[in-house]
DNA sequence: GAATGATAGCTGCCTCGGCAGTAATTGCTT
DNA sequence: AAGCAATTACTGCCGAGGCAGCTATCATTC
């Protein structure tokens, strides 16, 4: 496959770095404010998510997942699991693995933001069409 | 247009703000890492070709640009002007503007990280194709 | 020309998240 | 069985960046 891009004529807007970085802090605070009104977080969304669609279940899981370090995990699951909305339970089977599962509460909370989101992704894509 | 997610069928996976938080945060690293060779980082980056393709050459510009904010821009300035890449010019006409022009050791900076730069995206586009 | 509003850059404050290091647990190797 | 590497969750530390507030300067309006 030939290079794409070439010193001689590389340019930032032409830049795939440069355009995701901006892509995403351009979303990002869009995200926080339709979020902030259930007093939640983009970050905390994102673990609420993995968790209802099962595709991560564990604090190591999901920081792989969203790329996220797994330190500051610790203390996203620790805020979720003080407001109730998640549960941390020890695994039998492999003692140094905490499981983590969505409560009623969490899964309330999801369902209150949920129509917020998909009406502001919706709008994010009316962009292009 | 009809919308394209609905709450019923709303999946993580399949959200624009979960994939571009995702992508960001997988890129990111890695371009960190390109950069901290030349004891550069990638916001400082994205400053340095702002000016270098005219995109932006004041504070205020380069921070809608990027959608960064603007004071944190001005200790990114800081820096670049500390270490002699950038020059900092208070414009005679709007005394409330500060022009920003990269130097020559700026110049250089760049064309040192270029190439890796521009290895890297098109390792980046590899994915796709 | 004075008053008001908008915008420039800048600063302190605080949170989020990355990095490195720790203890506990597991599996693998010898 | 015993040591060793890997992986889990977790913690302290620190820098980056967002927010709110400040002053200075321009533009607009009365």
């Amino acid at each position: 496959m030939a290079a794409y891009y070439r010193p001689e004529n590389f340019s930032a807007r032409q830049c795939v770095g440069y355009l995701v970085a901006r892509a995403y802090n351009l979303l990002r605070p869009q995200m926080e404010a339709v979020f902030d009104k259930q007093d939640l977080t983009f970050s905390q969304w994102r673990v609420l998510m993995c968790l209802r669609d099962g595709i991560a279940s564990t604090c190591a899981d999901i920081s792989r997942e969203i790329s996220h370090d797994s330190g500051s995990l610790t203390r996203l699951v620790d805020q979720l699991d003080r407001r109730g909305l998640i549960r941390r339970t020890r695994d039998r089977k492999d003692r140094r693995v905490v499981t983590l599962a969505l409560t009623p509460a969490g899964r309330a909370a999801i369902a209150a933001v949920l129509p917020e989101v998909v009406a502001h992704c919706n709008n994010l894509l009316e962009g292009f069409s």
